[in-house]
DNA sequence: AAAAAAGGTATTGTGCTCAGGCCATTAATC
DNA sequence: GATTAATGGCCTGAGCACAATACCTTTTTT
């Protein structure tokens, strides 16, 4: 079950005055972002440290692994060097990455939380927590619909693909394989989908809901979310193919709230760190 | 049933090589808009364009009406008048609005279809068909989901507002009315799931959806069809009224299929009407 | 010690955005 | 009919983010 925030907004009484003056109120009750808000568009640099902060959390680049040369990536992402400079500085400013210089320079992963990312989370997160509650409930939904979906148009060859992932994630030995391996099954479940716009909502709520820092694993070395986690996928696994979709759905819904639970435990854990 | 596109994509057939090698083939086949791929970021007026788009699809300006003033537009999204004059010329070009000048003057909307319209549906939308495919096919997958997390967590107040706004579908007279009702039915869904990020994301999926064009509503004075969607609405209400999840997200997802089947079938007029 | 590869720095040009003022047009008002 | 007011149309200059480029510094490799 998703967490239910609390910000119910209390709905207009009905009454049998002006009709549309009442819709329009009812309406009202939904904007939040509304047409009439300031409009405010993020850089390309705010852009691409959106999209590295992903790579990592989502276990494109593990700890340890050195990510593009900046060059590379300017031309890849078809920015200015200067733009990828200022990304990548960022990343290092809330402690995703260590820059080294020389001939084997370049930006590589941190293993764990440092001071400086315990303060950023302070900095960054708290005040936008109630947002970021909104958030994990949707990003529960989005999933939960995900699995849904692809109980109900998976084919044997996405059945296959998951199995292999399920099985990478058994005989994980290190984190990194683990990372790996469940990014792999998550990524089998979209697939199965058949919609790539699907994909890109997935990524895009965790992108969302990560802010960069890379959260999603299972625990910290704890073997019991490990375990637990093992067990989620065999389960969503089992209910996807038989076709299940309530099933899979519910396991999902019920999967990514263990996660969004783990990252709030850790949020916290890393408030009063900085609030020593 | 949401209409799956053909678009599944080969997955890899499982075999007992290299685990991380086949992981990495798995994870490439979700990745569409991957993070190397090149970066474009929305400018301004771009944003305000979408905004405004969205607006008129939505109903919160019916056709006939007029727009804000440039000034007032310009004060109201904290934007300089120059780029608010740049998003009316894009609604313009592509015929949502009309232009008059003096004192009276401002950005109306269009009643109907043009010459404009039609050719610039031919020009934007036509190579962007299949995207527009998948993007159909998510829409109807958000709008269930929405419909299914309403059922789980309406208040008393959430329905009290839905029978106020079918209500006001059944004594519309008027399209105008109509769209307002029908957007204030959605509307209070949307407030019902209590998760304001919702309603963001399902009016962000209709901006992707319509593109602006006042499509929204149901039928060209077609009354077939405005009793349809009454029915329909009738329906879901009773499904999220009785908190029974999976039928509110079953019609939902029908209910939206209607709306991107009469979109597909506009967009073919058009580009008949345009290809004479 | 030299070469290579990477990050660090500085300069310049370009396009987007904003702020403000002024003009042209139209309708309401006197 | 003349005046006034409100609107869109247009222009200029300043500021900023970004791109492109060249050059410097650091570190590793040879």
């Amino acid at each position: 079950m998703c967490n239910v925030p609390g910000v119910h907004p209390d709905a207009t009484p009905p009454t049998t005055d002006d009709l549309s003056r009442m819709l329009g109120q009812v309406l009202g009750d939904t904007a939040q972002p509304s047409v009439l808000s300031p409009v405010k568009v993020q850089s390309v640099a705010t852009e691409v440290a959106d999209r590295l902060m992903t790579a990592v959390a989502i276990g494109d680049y593990l700890p340890g692994e050195r990510l593009p040369g900046e060059r590379e990536l300017a031309t890849i992402l078809d920015v200015s060097r200067a733009t990828v400079r200022e990304a990548i500085g960022r990343l290092q400013a809330v402690g995703i990455v260590e820059i080294k210089r020389g001939r084997t320079g370049g930006a590589y992963v941190r293993a764990s939380w440092t001071e400086a990312t315990a303060s950023a989370v302070r900095r960054t997160l708290l005040p936008r927590w109630p947002e970021l509650e909104q958030l994990f409930d949707l990003r529960c939904l989005v999933e939960g619909l995900v699995a849904r979906t692809a109980a109900l148009r998976r084919t044997d060859e996405d059945l296959a693909a998951m199995r292999v992932a399920l099985d990478g994630y058994a005989q994980a030995r290190t984190l990194g394989q683990e990372q790996v391996a469940d990014a792999a099954f998550h990524g089998a479940v979209l697939a199965a989908t058949g919609n790539p716009k699907i994909s890109a909502l997935s990524r895009d709520m965790l992108t969302r809901v990560s802010l960069g820092f890379p959260v999603e694993p299972y625990g910290e070395d704890d073997p019991e979310d490990y375990q637990r986690a093992l067990i989620e996928h065999r389960k969503i696994y089992e209910a996807i193919a038989a076709g299940d979709a309530e099933q899979a759905g519910s396991l999902a819904e019920e999967h990514f709230t263990l996660t969004s639970d783990m990252m709030r435990a850790m949020l916290e854990r890393a408030q009063e760190r900085a609030a020593r």
